[in-house]
DNA sequence: CTTGACACCGAACATCAGTTCGGTCTATAA
DNA sequence: TTATAGACCGAACTGATGTTCGGTGTCAAG
């Protein structure tokens, strides 16, 4: 996600996403933005959208409409996640955190609990706060949190009870630590994850372990870990 | 425009909207919130809707998709929704969330940093946010973080990168995580610490690795570890 | 018992909105 | 010159999404 320069089309259709975001809470469709841009096609606005989107300024949710949202500028741009711009909230990247919802535990013997997009997560009531700034420059969104049972992740360097920040998605780059299923195995873990041909090595965190290799349809990433906070005592 | 006398369905309804803001960026459509409801129609979602809207909690926009806005409600109403405060961003004037100084770092080589090799506390400009959930009852005195250099606290399940949040002190009581300079060894350690006699029991983390034993004289508690933060990528 | 308000259901319906594709124009490189 | 890539255009296509409407069940008032 490289940020670079933006043509006049690109930013002022950035500007326009932003001041409708501000206005209506809901962003805009492709066809408002041309109609605000002067852009006299739909697919020359998804073109432009999908240049934001390379560059970094915008993610996009394929066949949803109005599936856009506005990714952080800057450690100092956090107006733009999401929730804060409609009410007028803008505290600086130092002093802010997010709630993320714990969603059930994480354990060796059993899946990782895959909430449904709807109609999960919005009953539980137990919220994590994590700071800002232990998620990166990551976006907000699509965020759950898990409590380690038992110690079956040492080899990953997380003990029980640690609470593990993860991000849903189904696909990782190498290198990313990773919640995967092991059909196999019945097992869930967490790993780096290494795409290697047909196999997957799966690294553990701790550099004295071994990998373990896996073919590639049996390995289902259930999300990204973000972070990892432990408490003690 | 009232403020009250929300069914279930309804009250559930704007949890989830509230969540579903704050995870996507956008609102949800209606057959998304009837799906995480549990109605069986479009229609019953749309009847909701107008009566949350009826009752001053949203405002709908005709004919548009996802065309839904949260009103703002008095501090108290939103605290009647467990978690939703906000939509997940707090301001750290809230109490909570801590501020403690990143002091320096720990690795096994080399002592704890004292307030006297960094100045005191308060010059140093780089802090760390950590939410009070991680700090349990404890006062907030006396706080400070360092990030782990190195490989050597991995029997300790902390990562080179991780930061760990202590607590000056130089008296440990059984069971407390503590960072102790071992003066024999020349070295800092993270371990659980156990009195027994005349020794210390040393105790890593990690179940799987031994414990050492060192005279009293010859331990040196720095502070007692509260938290470990981990960031990855 | 009848009535009416209320909440809900199911199925259509119309249109809103993202996607795709063939094509044009322009600048730059070969 | 020709070739190529980026930006743009217009139209069609398909799925997503808000709306409407006839109907059911419940409950309390009359």
């Amino acid at each position: 996600m490289k940020r670079k320069e933006l043509s006049a089309r690109q930013k002022k259709m950035l500007v326009f996403i932003r001041r409708f975001i501000e206005r209506h809470g809901y962003p805009p469709t492709i066809r408002e933005i041309g109609k605000a841009v002067g852009a006299s096609s739909t697919s020359v606005v998804n073109y432009n959208l999908d240049r934001l989107a390379d560059k970094g300024y915008i993610e996009r949710v394929p066949e949803v409409s109005r599936g856009l949202r506005l990714l952080p500028q800057s450690e100092a741009d956090v107006s733009t996640f999401p929730g804060t711009q409609r009410l007028g909230i803008v505290p600086s990247s130092a002093t802010s955190l997010l709630q993320v919802p714990l969603v059930g535990t994480i354990a060796a013997s059993a899946p990782v609990p895959t909430p449904d997009d709807v109609g999960y997560y919005y009953d539980t009531d137990d919220l994590i706060d994590v700071p800002l700034h232990l998620l990166g420059a990551e976006d907000a969104y699509d965020l759950f949190a898990l409590r380690v049972v038992g110690d079956s992740m040492i080899d990953a360097m997380v003990a029980e009870g640690d609470i593990v920040i993860l991000r849903r998605q189904t696909v990782a780059q190498n290198g990313d630590m990773v919640a995967v299923w092991l059909d196999e195995r019945g097992e869930t873990t967490l790993k780096k994850y290494y795409q290697e041909g047909e196999k997957v090595r799966l690294q553990p965190a701790n550099p004295t372990m071994q990998p373990i290799y896996v073919p590639a349809e049996h390995v289902h990433v259930q999300g990204r870990v973000l972070a990892v906070l432990r408490r003690l005592q």
